[in-house]
Order: structure tokens, then sequence, then C-alpha cells
DNA sequence: ATTGACTCTGGACTTTGGTCCAGGGTCTAT
DNA sequence: ATAGACCCTGGACCAAAGTCCAGAGTCAAT
């Protein structure tokens, strides 16, 4: 019920009062009521919706994406909104597993690194130049 | 021995011909020999300089520390290049943690969704606009 | 009524790692 | 000698997700 501006509500949401408008002018956030002076004026449903971008964008949905989940979820097609959390997840896996690649190869390089003398002697100078494991 | 031009190195290392150029401008390529008509002329030193950019990259290691990895094997500081890569592989742990932590989120939220029905009885719906974890 | 904090708009700017283009010169094979 | 492929430079442009600014208007408290 309460009516807030947008200062009230970037503060409440811990976001930039910038990034409210930057989310209004991309269609995230709804063009909300205006008071006769051109002040925004938003509601606890606002706040809400702010979150649910929020908490989207904490688990890796780009913009675009929130867009389309929220787009799905406003017609009410629960099928696509959990079609696209499987794919978020996919692509989640996909990056750990790439992470993890590219741990090993740090490790090995580190592991087998004296840490001083002849440089020559250090696989890291050495097999950076070698040929990518790809 | 072999010297090459530009695009013949560009196609050896498989990146974009301006690639080479822009690393140049940014300092991980050296300023090359040039011929009397200008054009660029490496060596197989450059290929293996060129390798170790890439491989690095691979490693995730943004530009700007590849810049300086190199810079510290120049100055044969070995243990200066051993702690980055221990920097590096601490940041890919993190970023590892991250993502399972990511991924535990978006698989709680798509076991508990029955994928029809009504929105309401649909946790990811409901549960992007609580509060996040963090 | 004034002050200080707040808000409005439109546009410019940031970062990273490139990619592309135009308008010119060069190289190589025929 | 000429075509076609290559190379040169400088600068413009791209994505993503904001952030910042100037110059103007508004709000709340004193």
């Amino acid at each position: 019920m309460a009516a807030m501006t947008i200062g009230q509500l970037a503060k409440r949401a811990g976001v930039n009062i910038d990034t409210i408008r930057y989310y209004e002018r991309n269609g995230l956030m709804p063009q909300p009521v205006r008071r006769a002076s051109g002040y925004r004026e938003y509601e606890s449903d606002d706040a809400a919706r702010l979150r649910f971008i929020l908490r989207a964008k904490d688990l890796g949905f780009t913009l675009a994406e929130i867009a389309e989940l929220m787009s799905l979820s406003a017609d009410r097609d629960v099928r696509g909104v959990k079609r696209r959390a499987e794919q978020r997840l996919a692509q989640v896996e996909q990056k750990i597993r790439e992470l993890q690649r590219v741990r090993r190869g740090l490790k090995t390089l580190i592991a087998a690194c004296p840490g001083h003398g002849d440089p020559a002697q250090c696989p890291i100078v050495a097999a950076l130049s070698e040929e990518p494991v790809r």
C-alpha cells in the first residue's frame, strides 16, 4: 500500500537508483504511476518484481533471459519457466566443468613449478607456450 | 628461422589477423621487424609468444594478467609467476563454488516445480521474488 | 521562504576483447 | 603488366549492464 519514491525503492533493494530506471527502459520494471510532478511512485508489487529480477540475476540469468522469464510467467506458462530454468542449469553445469578443467591445468603447472631458480626449469613459463590442450 | 607475414601467423595460431595487431597495440605481442613495405615479419619466437597468450587466456587470465605474467617471466621472476598462477587458481575455485551454489538453487527450484498447472503452485515463479539467499 | 535533499530527462561514458571498414599500397603468379 | 590476394593505418563499432552527468524542477522541514 505504501507508495515509495524511486530512491526509497532503490535503498530498500540495495541497488543504484539509475539501475531501476535502466530496468524500466529495458522493460524489466513497469512504467510506474507518476505524481503530478513527474516523480515515479512504486508499490510493494514493484519491490517484489525488483527482487525477482535481482534473484534471477543472482542465479546467473541475463537481463534478456529475465525479461523472457517474466513474460512466460505473465502468460502463466509454467512449463516454459521450468524449461528455461533447466536450460540455465545446463549452462551452469557446463561452465563448472570448464572451470574444473582450468583448475586441473593450473594445479598441474603449479605443482611442477619449484618457485625459484632458473626460469627454464619452471613449467609454467615453458608450458604456457606449448600447444593448448583444448 | 622462417619469417612469416601476419596473415600466416594468424592462420597458424587460428586467430583473427586483427587480434594480433590488437595484442601488439596492447603490448602483449612485440613490435615486429618491418619490411621496407611496412609489412610485419614474424619469427617462430613470435608464434611461441602468441601461443603463450592464447594458452593463458584459455586458463582464464585476462590480457592484463597475461601482460604481467610475461613481464615477470622476462624478469626471470619464477616466484612471481607461480604466485600469479596460485592467485588465479584461487579465483577459479571461488568461481566454481559460486556456480555450485547457483546450481543448488536452480535444482531446488526445478525439483519443486510441477511444470504445469497453476503458476501459483510453481516455486520458480514464487521463489524468484523472495529474499535472495546470498 | 529558504535550504538541502531528492527527482526528472537525455545522453555520454565505462570495461574487455576484440572485429570491421575504407582507402590506400604491395606481392606473387601468370 | 595485371589480377587477385595480401597488408597498412586510423578509427568506428559491438555486447552487457550499468553509472554518471548537467541543468532543471520538486519536496519536506525549519
